[in-house]
DNA sequence: TTGTGGTGT
């Protein structure tokens, strides 16, 4: 979402100088606090400026003079680059200078830096070098209340690096309702073994806290009398309500998915077309991660004279992207939450109640400006009943990817790492059974030397780590790589506008390719790099996502700068060729599809004669996601990138042809031959 | 006939 800063820049907060500030009182408080305490807490509200004003103070109070930094990580990219910019104007530096930033693909540092922020997941990647992270005297996690899996991991690493490192500073910044979780966490010694000396008196001094005072408006909550049957026309009914009955300012809707954000769209504009004469009107616009750049970016613009906005949106809203100047806020009090079963190794995407921190954080996207209001499409006795906070990540994702991460970092014992939540052991259990069955542990657990600690480095899910390290002995590198980039895009390569469904799909029939998505995306890759600087027009005649395009040039570089540091080499045919150019693109296309199957062969299907796939276990049936070429074409076996249960159908989504006997053949120890036709 | 939101030297 790089695309938000102009709208980040302008928090009306952040305008009143930093003297103002509702932090600013705390200045000598935090230096004394920081000086003789190991792990500050500190809670507070959104318009606090802690974030900006705290690394200012510290480096103030000296804790840059050995030349060490002040690292303030991020969920998000954003966040990161917008708030580093805003910081540098305060202290009067370019970006770069003494005020930076580095998230991935882009690095504004310089070895004059002292306040550095960073993504979580990159300073994660940094202790991979640095195990101790001894560039930093001061780390600053924010945003820990959203317990992001990344953000997770850092703070048990972070507790570790505390017991080696009696320097070093930790400030956690949370919303109010999860600062007692990290209170215990980091005053509770680590388990025996599993780090360094921890004494009575390190207990006592390690932990304090620090509440700041929030500088937001007031927001009268409103409930339902009785529950709603559809919350989706109760929202659109409540939208046309508001604009009759209250004053100027725009709307804000939370919704679960692009599904229902599309219904409620047509739905106001019918009810508009049917209030005639108006003395305002209302323009809805929808707001979910799989728009464009360009389509995202109306939301922003200010409205006409006599026009109310009103933003359909999903989660994005609730803390990824923020939209000045929203009064109003209907909650429908759902969420799409994704969670992983174990049993499966499925991951199901799931209309879910939303929970009380996220009622709050939902209901103060509306007093930003001026005081707000929140109709809740709840009633009271619902809320109440409410989970405090959802399931922290950590507890409902497929852990390959982290635990392969933790061995990288000399982490063996997964199982007894100090977790700020203790993921279920089947999920670790089935993390290690793979990456086993990938060859990336041995038998005792330990990463493989070389292909496990290659594995790690490659910032790519583990099945595609994997068949990436296969592909120069398939001849097939360089499409490996394309084909890695494309996949990691998730799925946001085709877009289309309203009404345009057909002409989309008419575009990805330009590149289908018979043998499935994986050749498909290739395809697609190739003609956006053979136009050069006319991507851009090319994405939009092609129905491609141009973000995304980009994006994928990116990954695929820094793929390939991986590789190239593990010394393979990377033949590229000149810019503007095909890379089949002198070779049988059939077989080139077999040695991709055999090398794919070497990181996938634990995600193989077998389709019947109705279309629909049979699990390689043979007891689940799958259903080839609409956008896979495979919807339409036959085929035997097959493998998968990814697998998503709806409330509707298990879905496969980026599925390729393949043979039987590779499965065998790749995959020895993983399937058993038998006799009755392959299952 | 269809997927919430993030992230990676």
């Amino acid at each position: 979402m790089g695309d938000f800063d102009i709208n980040s820049v302008f928090i009306p907060a952040l305008y009143k100088p930093a003297g103002l500030l509702p932090i600013a009182k705390h200045e000598r408080e935090i230096q004394y606090l920081v000086e003789t305490h190991q792990v500050l807490v500190v809670v507070g509200q959104t318009g606090s400026g802690k974030t900006t004003q705290i690394p200012q103070y510290l480096e103030k109070a000296g804790w840059c003079s050995e030349g060490q930094m002040i690292g303030i990580t991020q969920p998000r990219r954003v966040a990161a680059t917008t708030i580093a910019m805003r910081v540098a104007e305060e202290v009067g530096c370019e970006v770069g200078k003494e005020v930076g930033y580095s998230v991935r693909f882009e690095d504004a540092t310089s070895a004059s830096t002292r306040i550095k922020f960073l993504t979580d997941g990159l300073l994660i990647r940094e202790a991979m070098m640095n195990p101790l992270l001894t560039q930093y005297s001061v780390i600053m996690v924010d945003e820990a209340h959203e317990r992001s899996i990344s953000t997770d991991i850092l703070l048990g690493l972070l507790k570790k690096i505390l017991k080696r490192r009696p320097d070093l500073r930790v400030i956690i910044s949370s919303a109010t309702i999860q600062a007692e979780h990290f209170i215990k966490f980091f005053a509770v010694p680590q388990l025996p073994g599993d780090g360094g000396p921890s004494t009575k008196e390190d207990e006592e001094k390690e932990v304090v806290t620090l509440s700041v005072q929030g500088r937001s408006y007031p927001i009268d909550i409103l409930y339902l009398e009785a529950p709603t049957e559809d919350y989706v026309q109760r929202a659109v009914k409540t939208v046309v309500d508001i604009h009759s009955r209250e004053q100027d300012g725009d709307i804000l809707v939370f919704l679960t998915g692009r599904e229902e954000i599309d219904d409620a769209l047509e739905a106001v504009r019918e009810q508009v077309d049917g209030l005639g004469e108006q003395k305002q009107l209302l323009l809805p616009l929808p707001l979910y991660a799989g728009l464009t750049t360009e389509q995202q970016m109306y939301i922003f613009q200010e409205t006409p004279a006599n026009t109310r906005k009103v933003v359909f949106a999903t989660n994005i809203a609730e803390a990824s992207v923020t939209i000045d100047g929203i009064v109003y806020v209907v909650d429908c009090g759902f969420v799409k939450i994704r969670a992983y079963n174990p049993k499966t190794a499925i991951d199901s995407l799931v209309v879910t109640p939303t929970s009380k921190a996220s009622a709050a954080q939902r209901a103060g996207r509306a007093g930003r400006t001026k005081p707000g209001k929140c109709f809740r499409l709840y009633t009271k006795g619902d809320y109440d009943e409410l989970p405090e906070a959802n399931t922290p990540e950590m507890q409902r994702s497929n852990l390959a990817p982290i635990v392969l991460q933790l061995k990288a970092l000399g982490i063996d014992n997964v199982l007894r790492f100090d977790y700020l939540s203790a993921p279920p052991s089947e999920i670790m259990v089935k993390a290690l059974e793979l990456l086993y069955s990938l060859g990336a542990l041995d038998e005792d657990g330990k990463l493989t030397t070389p292909l496990g600690k290659r594995m790690a480095e490659l910032a790519l899910e583990p099945m595609m780590a994997k068949a990436l390290l296969s592909a120069p002995s398939f001849g097939c590198l360089s499409e490996m790589l394309t084909i890695a980039a494309m996949t990691s895009l998730g799925g946001n390569v085709w877009f289309h506008h309203e009404g345009e469904r057909k002409k989309m799909e008419e575009s990805r029939a330009k590149f289908a390719a018979d043998e499935g998505d994986h050749l498909t995306l290739l395809n697609a890759y190739q003609a956006f790099m053979t136009v050069g600087k006319q991507g851009s027009k090319f994405c939009h005649e092609n129905h491609l996502n141009y973000k995304s395009m980009d994006r994928a040039v990116s990954i695929r570089a820094q793929l390939k700068r991986y590789l190239q540091r593990l010394d393979m080499r990377v033949d590229e045919p000149a810019s503007g060729v095909k890379m089949d150019n002198g070779r049988d693109p059939a077989r080139a296309g077999e040695q991709i599809r055999r090398c794919l199957t070497t990181g996938f062969f634990a995600h193989a299907a077998k389709m019947q004669p109705d279309g629909t796939f049979l699990s390689a276990g043979g007891d689940v049936v799958l259903h080839a996601h609409p956008n896979s070429v495979m919807f339409t074409r036959k085929a035997e076996w097959v493998i998968f990138h990814e697998i998503l249960e709806t409330s509707k159908k298990i879905f496969i989504r980026d599925v390729t042809k393949v043979e039987r006997s590779w499965l065998l053949e790749y995959a020895p120890g993983y399937y058993q031959v038998t006799d009755n036709k392959g299952r």
